[in-house]
DNA sequence: TTCAATGTGAACGCTGTGTTACAGCTCCAT
DNA sequence: ATGGAGCTGTAACACAGCGTTCACATTGAA
């Protein structure tokens, strides 16, 4: 599931050396690892290094990602660019000589990002902010946008007191007038959607205000 | 709709070699133009320098992006890349010294995608952009130009909250001064030409906007 | 015990969205 | 030109969802 292959295993010392430096797992695969139809489902990335044979293998590249899906990163040499043009089976590629901080960075990008957006977390809550959705273990939960924002505030702000009047004028807006038992009837809502084991989360402090996490 | 706009207006003299090697038309731009909220409207890909100001550049990243939701390709310096580590409104990078090979390879990825190719599909609606039909089960509906579009856009950027002001001004155009209601109605058409049982693939997002996908 | 602060449930009223109708416009055939 | 047909934007209305507030219950501190 987090294993990031490395293809072919016999790849040059440039590449071996920055992914020694990236401080990444790896898994050096070959020929017959590639042949097997269910290889790839156990990897969440796989890196192709063109060398010598960059056709050859940017044909295998095109078979493993129709069949599996998996992201796919190509290791190129400048001259192999142009073969690249095009090519939608690769996620992201990188030009000899290799870098270990970029390579480390588009690794990174490529296996924690399924979906490229904006994503806030606290344990098993996640909170996507470009999709405005709320997903708990996975399972969406819906939100309606006060609930959400005030979530979205709490989540950026963890750890430290708010004032029903800081949360307020935050989260509702400088020029808002309003009773500060609002905030309370939101908390009670999020409290409860986000279930009852998670209801700690967000903790009242006696006369001062909520802190979450 | 195709411009690329590269920020800031004084880029290095590196970056500005590699871009005119690159065989792209640019527009540098400067700070004024990315304080225009409907600045980025025109654009489809905003490539940012770092320079010798990461931090505040990357905020500047962040608020278009946000804004506009144009993609963003960030041309860094190897120091540098650290900060970008998780920063979901960048696209893609690249590192220093800017090879013009590469350049031209991230900028095309980053162009094409949105400007998408001549299928595009979602579940079994498909949308021919050749022949101007979209398709649902293989069997035709017809769109009217308005409909049409939006439909291209929400497929094209999907998963992600538009406002109606966004979609305004990338669907109807940077220079469109109406009401925001015209978007609902268009969603409205829409959702019922797709059919009752797909209807649900553009969501409301109460007070923020839709989301297709 | 007593009082203040907070939790809880329900109701009201407003805002945002769905929906429909229609007027202006372009385009095309007559 | 002229008529009609289709497309687009806007206004008007209806309705549902949601935020706010209130009343009452419960908790916790003095």
């Amino acid at each position: 599931m987090s294993t990031v292959a490395v293809y072919p295993g016999d790849c040059s010392v440039g590449l071996q050396e920055s992914l020694a430096l990236s401080g990444q797992a790896f898994e050096f695969v070959g020929d017959q690892d590639l042949d097997k139809p269910e290889a790839a489902s156990g990897w969440s990335l796989l890196i192709v290094e063109l060398g010598d044979q960059p056709l050859r293998r940017l044909r295998l590249v095109r078979r493993v990602y129709e069949d599996s899906g998996v992201p796919i990163l190509v290791a190129a040499m400048t001259d192999h660019l142009a073969a690249l043009e095009g090519e939608p089976s690769l996620s992201d590629f990188t030009v000899a000589p290799f870098e270990p901080n970029e390579l480390r960075m588009r690794i990174r990008r490529l296996v924690s990002t399924q979906s490229e957006s904006d994503l806030m977390t606290f344990r098993d809550l996640d909170l996507n902010t470009a999709t405005y959705q709320a997903t708990i273990d996975g399972v969406p939960i819906d939100l309606t946008y006060m609930e959400y924002e005030l979530l979205r505030f709490f989540m950026a702000n963890q750890g430290r007191v708010w004032s029903r009047e800081q949360l307020l004028s935050k989260v509702w807006g400088y020029e808002y007038f309003g009773g500060a038992r609002t905030v309370d009837v939101h908390v009670r809502r999020l409290r409860a959607k986000v279930g009852e084991e998670r209801a700690g989360w967000i903790t009242t402090i006696r006369s001062v205000g909520y802190r979450f996490g």
